[in-house]
DNA sequence: CCCCATCCTGATCGAGTGTTCAGGGAAACA
DNA sequence: TGTTTCCCTGAACACTCGATCAGGATGGGG
C-alpha cells in the first residue's frame, strides 16, 4: 500500500500554513490569532489547515517544533565548536548565537516572550519540552564561570534572561522602534553582542 | 443641573473595570482579550463597560493612560531630584525607577513589549501619546553621556531598549521562570539596576 | 489500466465576539 | 416631593471563531 503519497506539494501547502501560523502567533499571540487569517496568508482553504494539525493548539507547537529544534541543534553545534574554550567564551558562543537567531527570525523571541507571561497549559508544554533543557544547562555554565571568578557575581537565572532580553529586544520590538525612530535597519548581531559581554564582565580578548 | 452624580460607586466600578481589563490585555494581548470576560473579572455587566468606555479600544486607550502618566509623573519627580547630579547618575536614577516600576506593576512592561511586535494603530497611538516623550530624552541624555565619555559608546538606541528589556524581562516573564525553577520571589530592583549600571559601563560610587 | 490512499475544498455547526438599544432603578438637584 | 441626570442591566444584533463532515480532485502503486 502506498503510503506518503504525493508528498512534495502537500509537504508545501504544510510549510506555508506553518509560516504564516508563525507570523500570527507572534504578532497577536495565541488566543488573537485565527485560523482562517492563517489559512488566507498561505493561500489555503481553512480546512486543510485543520486537516494537517488536528487542532489549532497542536498547529502552534507544530510552529514552535519547527522553529526551537533547529535552533537548539545550532547551539549544540556553537557548543562542539568551542569545546576547547574557557567557560566564559563557551558562553559568549551560544549567546552570539542567541543574537544571531533573534536578528534572522525576531519572531522565534517574540513567541517565548508572549507566551511567558501567564500560565497556560501551552507554556508548560513549551518549558518542558524546548525551554528547560536549553536553560537549565546555560545556569549551570553561568555558574561555573562564577565559581572561577570569570563571570560577573549574581543570580544566574536573572543573568540569563538579561542576556536573552538583550538578544532578542531590539529584533522584537522593531515595528515600535522604526515608528519611534525612523529606523528600518535593526542593530548589528556584533553590537549587541558586545553589550552582552559588558553585561557578563567577560574581558574582550584583543587579538 | 447635577453632573457628576453618584461618581463614588461608578468610580469603583470603573477602576475595577480598568484593572481587569489592564491584566488580560497584558497577558493575551488586545485581539485575544474579550470584554464580556473582563467585565466578569470586575464583577459587573458587559454592557456597563461599553457605557463607560464607548468601545474596546477607548478601554485599551483608558489602561493606557491608567498605567502611563502616573508612570511619566515619577519619572518626572526622579528627574527633578536628581537635578545636580552627572548625566550617568541622572540616567541611572531614571533606570532604577523603570526597574522599580517594572517590579510594581509588571503588566505595564507586558503591555509594552506586546504592542510594540506589529505595526498597528494602537502603536501609533501608543508610541506618539507615551513612548516618544519619554524615549527621546532619555536617549539625547544617553548621547551627552557618551560624548562626556561617561557611557560607554555604541547605538543610543540599542542601549535605551537594552535598559528597558533587562529592566522589566524577569519581572515579565516571571510565570515562565516560576515553571522552570520553582522561584516564586522575583530578583530584587537592586540587582537588575547593578546589571544595567555594568552594560553603561558607570562606575559604581564607593561612599 | 484501475484503484485507493492522500490532499483539498465548501458548507455548516454551536459557541463566542464587539456593539447597540430599550428600559429599570437610584442618587442628586429643584 | 417630584424630576432629571446618571448608572447599570438583559436581550438582541450581525459577525467571526474553531471544529466537523461529506464529497470532489489528484496522482502514485498495483
Amino acid at each position: 500500500m502506498g503510503m506518503k503519497a504525493r508528498t512534495r506539494a502537500a509537504d508545501a501547502a504544510r510549510g506555508r500554513i506553518i509560516r504564516a501560523a508563525r507570523a500570527r502567533f507572534a504578532s497577536v499571540g495565541f488566543e488573537g490569532a485565527s485560523t482562517r487569517q492563517i489559512a488566507e496568508d498561505a493561500g489555503v482553504a481553512q480546512s486543510l489547515l485543520l486537516y494537517h494539525f488536528a487542532s489549532k493548539e497542536s498547529l502552534w507547537k507544530a510552529v514552535m517544533d519547527d522553529l526551537f529544534f533547529p535552533a537548539r541543534a545550532r547551539l549544540d553545534e556553537a557548543e562542539r565548536a568551542s569545546q576547547k574554550a574557557t567557560v566564559p567564551e563557551r558562553l559568549m558562543a551560544v549567546a552570539r548565537l542567541m543574537v544571531q537567531l533573534a536578528a534572522e527570525q525576531p519572531d522565534i523571541h517574540r513567541l517565548m516572550t508572549i507566551e511567558g507571561r501567564s500560565e497556560s497549559g501551552r507554556l508548560r508544554w513549551l518549558v518542558e519540552r524546548h525551554l528547560r533543557p536549553v536553560h537549565e544547562k546555560y545556569i549551570a555554565w553561568i555558574r561555573r564561570g562564577q565559581r572561577a571568578k570569570l563571570i560577573r557575581s549574581g543570580d544566574p537565572v536573572l543573568l540569563y534572561y538579561s542576556i536573552l532580553a538583550i538578544a532578542g529586544t531590539t529584533y522584537s520590538l522593531a515595528p515600535e522602534i522604526k515608528l519611534l525612530t525612523g529606523t528600518t535597519s535593526p542593530p548589528a548581531p556584533a553590537a549587541v553582542e558586545a553589550l552582552i559581554r559588558s553585561l557578563l564582565h567577560i574581558e574582550t580578548e584583543t587579538p
